[in-house]
DNA sequence: ATGGCTGCAAAGGATTTGCACAATG
DNA sequence: CATTGTGCAAATCCTTTGCAGCCAT
């Protein structure tokens, strides 16, 4: 699990839980994509899904999304950009905002820090549990946040 | 743990973890809290540590942040405010820079969801780190992104 | 007195890991 | 063929919870 990773073998495993992960809209938990794959790969693992989609993220294929909650969440995506997510049902989209790149030089000479990165995230509830959402279901809100 | 509290109760357990959160400089995980009350506190569990700081999150009194990783750290200062994260020593600090009131709105108009807020997270190595960081700890480094 | 709180310990849920075997380059 | 990767299951880690007694209001 360290990054002295030198031969990284293309096996069939780790080609169908790439390109399974690209094909979602959203943003899948470890558990949702070894769901979808199981259909093409009947036999594997669910720690192989963790030890790949950990590979991948570390070759920049995709990337690892550190929302609230326990639950860690992927994206076939590499390049650099925003998410949101909705606290009733756990959906998490992109949002079409640009990255701000001028920041990190800027908090870099205020924190002293060296900076590597930076996520921002917004969180609220989808179009969908807005409507849905007349009244009931709003206890649950505080959950993850 | 769902959000119909009424008569929710200073206890000296409570008192003592809020006070000792508070003086924190940076932002500890319950463990650490838990470390630091224990001092005053002997017989106090982790359990109530936890209980209390969803209590006092929920009402508002501090803040839970959801870094990468599986722990949970959390923050006497209930303000908006950004944070950084050490990649190294995991440290968390306050991000002197304003809160982006506007964006929701126009991240609203752009994919209606109806936002409740957002989350804004650098991550890098610390003054400390970046300094000690001759060479080794190179290789750690990916283990939280 | 009466809910709310606590300590304790056991349960939980997501992720990681050890191992023996299988497959890749 | 030497290694890297896999499946399986057990282990780990942080966090949550059930319960019986305790304590603030």
């Amino acid at each position: 699990m360290t990054s002295d990773r030198h031969n990284i073998r293309m096996t069939r495993q780790r080609q169908v839980i790439l390109e399974e992960l690209r094909k979602f809209m959203h943003h899948p938990s470890a558990e949702e994509i070894y769901e979808v794959v199981r259909r093409r790969l009947p036999r594997i693992s669910l720690g192989t899904v963790y030890r790949n989609l950990e590979v991948l993220s570390e070759l920049g294929e995709i990337r690892k999304l550190e929302f609230g909650g326990t639950i860690k969440r992927f994206d076939g995506d590499p390049e650099d950009h925003y998410h949101i997510r909705c606290n009733l049902c756990d959906r998490v989209d992109n949002v079409p905002m640009p990255h701000l790149e001028d920041i990190e030089t800027r908090i870099h000479l205020e924190t002293d820090y060296r900076i590597i990165g930076h996520r921002l995230e917004f969180f609220g509830l989808c179009p969908e549990c807005s409507r849905n959402m007349i009244s009931p279901g709003l206890k649950k809100l505080n959950k993850n946040n």
